[in-house]
DNA sequence: AAGTTACACAACCGCGGACCT
DNA sequence: CAGGTCCGCGGTTGTGTAACT
């Protein structure tokens, strides 16, 4: 037996609303308020819309001090942090930035701010990385991109921590770092990869040397590294994503990339650390991670 | 000027979970 | 406790319009 549907679809009114329908919904709740029943409501208020529709135009919509549009420089950047740290809980977000509906910053992120890391992301890369220049950037989401092993969430992979040096584990930023990881997932090519991450002399703030070593492997995998202690990625720095470097030469290799810092920092912070440490890298240099403490932390990962 | 493409935003859909009976 | 109902959320699709050819 399935679920039964919330109204007669048949005969409810689809599509944009028009201005009637509007301040029929409006003048209904100023009255009334919703009265805790979407469902009964258009009926009441004599609108032929299912009682989603009515809760959804009123709260993206038609609920007083909604703004639209313009986003600041600070909502971008409280987004970005956001999003770095409970993923795309796009209400929990929303809860942070008065005037804001989640479906607007939802649409905001996948149109513009997006787009916008990711072009700051490959300003820089391209622009310290000539060797790979003609390698494809691609970026990656676990709804999008990943293939479904992956969009199955951490359960379905097999994470394997290894030290190689002396770093602390916090398990406390590890669990929001896997929810937030969970909801995407980074292709890592076909093969058994190692993922390293270290700090950069340059932004090593002096917790010591030393690398984390990830161990991917499956096919695909979620990304999460929450180990503490000065030498690892922090919850606070995970900003979003990820993209993949298909390396079409080294074939095998693909790169994790993971924005850094709030969008209007990528460029600087990136451009930076990259700079400083790139030359210094052997591998390919897929990432870095601003740090959360500050601006001397910062971590890149790379793959072998 | 007309056709096509890209983009932004609004709205819909289906699912999970809370709540009620 | 089980089943039904509703709400809220996140992903996806639809639509209008601006930009481009």
């Amino acid at each position: 037996m399935g679920r039964a549907p919330c109204c007669d679809k048949s005969s409810v009114k689809k599509g944009p609303w028009s201005p009637e329908e509007d301040s029929k919904l409006k003048e209904y709740i100023h009255k009334n308020g919703t009265g805790g029943n979407w469902i009964a409501l258009p009926h009441k208020a004599g609108l032929k819309r299912c009682g989603k529709s009515c809760r959804l135009r009123w709260l993206n919509y038609l609920r007083p001090n909604i703004k639209h549009g313009g986003f600041s420089d600070d909502e971008d950047r409280i987004i970005c942090n956001l999003f770095a740290t409970i993923g795309s809980r796009w209400s929990i977000i929303a809860a942070q930035l008065p005037g804001r509906t989640d479906n607007d910053i939802k649409n905001y992120w996948n149109t513009k701010l997006k787009k916008k890391l990711m072009h700051g992301l490959q300003h820089a890369y391209n622009h310290h990385s000539s060797k790979m220049q003609q390698q494809q950037l691609l970026f990656l989401t676990a709804s999008s991109a990943a293939p479904p092993e992956a969009a199955a969430g951490p359960s379905s992979l097999q994470h394997h921590y290894s030290s190689s040096g002396s770093y602390g584990s916090n398990n406390s930023s590890t669990s929001v770092l896997s929810a937030a990881a969970g909801s995407r997932g980074l292709l890592v090519n076909g093969e058994h990869h190692h993922i390293h991450t270290t700090i950069p002399s340059c932004l090593d703030s002096g917790g010591g040397g030393g690398g984390l070593g990830l161990y991917l492997d499956e096919l695909c995998a979620t990304t999460s590294s929450s180990v503490h202690g000065g030498q690892g990625l922090s919850a606070e720095s995970f900003v979003f994503g990820g993209f993949q470097q298909l390396l079409e030469e080294d074939h095998h290799k693909a790169a994790l990339l993971l924005a850094a810092g709030a969008a209007n920092q990528l460029d600087q912070q990136y451009s930076a650390a990259a700079s400083s440490c790139y030359d210094e890298a052997k591998l390919p240099l897929v990432s870095l991670m601003g740090g959360d403490s500050g601006d001397k932390g910062g971590s890149y990962i790379y793959i072998d």
